[in-house]
RNA sequence: GUGGCCGUAGCUCAGUAGGUUAGAGCGCCAGGUUGUGGCCCUGGAGGUCGGGGGUUCGAGUCCCCUCGGUCACCCCA
């Protein structure tokens, strides 16, 4: 049989997994900025954790964990979102300073048929706020997930938010709700017609022409809000107006988890193909730290699906910033035509100094290494020949600027220092010094100092991807 | 959990109405040419035709089952 990932699982090999990177990377700066901790949760936890946050009727728990029990017997479930998580962590550690805020990434496991941006193993970005109930705070939440959007260059963005109101208001509507179907059930589609009970709003989320036309006239939720949530949501959209973050009220937009309450918000992109084009979402979950048996906390958070984010920044031509995976793309290549001792020691001395380098392994031709060189996208290669090495030598010569100038090994080694000081560049006349094109032979003790302040400064820092999921050229 | 489409070399695919040792392009390896590499030329390696069963003298080609991929529903990131 062979080896395969699991259905629903994939490798990420580069150079997408560089894109990754970066754009972990950058999240995490982004976040720390604005004062969200990088917070790492273990990847399971109790059952009971997801259970008791997540919900009781939600699909993830019903249907879409991954459940096991260890040797001991315990019962333990994959982590389905972070969210719960985190509030299990608050409560647990009980930070004396509010607010507490986290930011994490990792990999979330649903039992799931998988499609087009869906998988049983994905990752997510997100961050979460607890301890502040002023809407100034859901404001910097929303704000700090659609400029990080933006900040990659994704368009054709949508902001949806809207209100579920607290424990109370929430109720009325419910009920206000689950009468209004009652009256239109017949209408309702196949499969919502029995489960009107279960998640009323559920049905306000069905795409089916039939349920549309049924709850055309259904009761609109803003009109049950009690006075505190709808100034609190009031509030959240005018500050969002006044940052000129451009949002629809959706009434019908509504989470599948159970926590949430007030505020929730999601993020769609019209650049993703498929069904599955929700970039990343979230909401206000006020009730939950104390329902899991901590202090009644307000709190806020958003979850970024991340292969959904990478497969947008694929797709985005027009990525106003763009991202590079350069890191694969060596700046060195050693070509060994001797006997690997020196060629070990030179390749040390670069990586070490914080250069890219590769090689080949095995005595291969020097055409199977000129090769791999060239496939490589190496910029220079450096050979080391048995002759040259003898002499303490090796051979530099660039692959793709030819027309940079070499310094001869005789005068670049005399003044070495000078030529490190006056930052010398290829275009630059370089008094003093006999310059050739092609390559050039230098002692081995000068390369370092010859690529930093010479050649490396006169290539381009970045190269264009020549994959085309991928693009762009670093900023 | 339900449904549609698909499953031949590392990749993209050809494979006639079922018939001798299963092919191409790209990639890979070696050699030639070459400014020690990129172009070109020559040669080479590499496939249980997803797996199992069946029909047949004979199946990559037909039937059944199964596994996997993909898209959609449900739901979500």
């Amino acid at each position: 049989m062979k080896l395969k990932s699991p259905v629903g699982t994939r490798d990420i090999v580069a150079p997408e997994s560089w894109i990754w990177a970066k754009v972990i990377a950058e999240f995490s700066r982004n976040c720390g900025n604005a004062g969200y901790d990088w917070l790492l949760t273990p990847i399971f936890e109790d059952t009971q954790v997801f259970q008791r946050a997540v919900g009781g009727s939600t699909d993830i728990v019903q249907k879409e964990m991954y459940d096991f029990q260890d040797k001991s017997g315990r019962n333990f479930s994959l982590r389905p979102e972070e969210t719960a998580s985190v509030v299990r962590s608050f409560i647990e550690h009980r930070p004396a300073v509010l607010p507490w805020k986290v930011h994490y990434w990792g990999p979330m496991f649903r039992y799931e048929r998988p499609q087009a941006g869906r998988y049983r193993q994905f990752y997510q970005l997100g961050i979460e706020a607890l301890g502040v109930e002023d809407p100034s705070i859901d404001v910097e939440v929303i704000s700090i997930l659609w400029d990080f959007l933006v900040e990659l260059g994704i368009t054709s963005m949508t902001l949806r938010i809207n209100s579920l109101g607290d424990a109370l208001c929430r109720e009325n509507y419910l009920e206000s709700l689950h009468n209004f179907l009652l009256t239109k059930q017949t209408s309702l589609c196949d499969a919502h017609r029995d489960r009107i009970s279960e998640n009323p709003q559920r049905v306000l989320d069905c795409k089916t022409q039939q349920c549309i036309e049924a709850t055309r006239g259904a009761p609109e939720h803003y009109l049950f809000l009690c006075d505190p949530c709808r100034d609190h949501f009031e509030a959240v959209k005018e500050q969002l107006g006044a940052m000129g973050i451009p949002f629809v009220h959706d009434p019908r937009l509504v989470r599948g988890l159970d926590y949430y309450t007030r505020t929730t918000f999601e993020i769609s992109s019209g650049i993703l193909e498929g069904a599955q084009n929700a970039l990343g979402g979230g909401g206000r979950y006020d009730g939950l730290v104390e329902e899991m048996g901590g202090p009644p906390t307000p709190a806020i958070g958003f979850s970024i699906g991340l292969e959904r984010l990478v497969s947008a920044l694929g797709f985005d031509s027009a990525s106003k910033v763009t991202l590079t995976y350069s890191e694969k793309i060596p700046q060195i290549f050693v070509v060994d035509l001797a006997q690997r001792g020196p060629a070990n020691l030179l390749f040390r001395e670069l990586r070490r100094n914080n250069m890219r380098v590769m090689c080949e392994y095995g005595r291969r031709s020097a055409k199977a290494q000129f090769r791999s060189a060239d496939r490589s996208q190496a910029s220079i290669a450096i050979i080391v020949g048995q002759e040259e090495a003898d002499r303490q030598c090796v051979v530099v010569r660039p692959l793709k600027h030819k027309e940079i100038l070499l310094p001869l090994i005789e005068s670049y080694g005399k003044s070495n220092e000078d030529a490190n000081m006056q930052g010398l560049k290829a275009s630059d006349q370089i008094p003093g010094f006999q310059l050739q094109s092609g390559q050039a032979e230098i002692g081995i003790d000068k390369v370092v100092g010859l690529l930093n302040s010479v050649l490396l400064p006169a290539l381009p820092t970045s190269r264009v991807a020549n994959s085309t999921s991928v693009i762009g050229i670093g900023t």
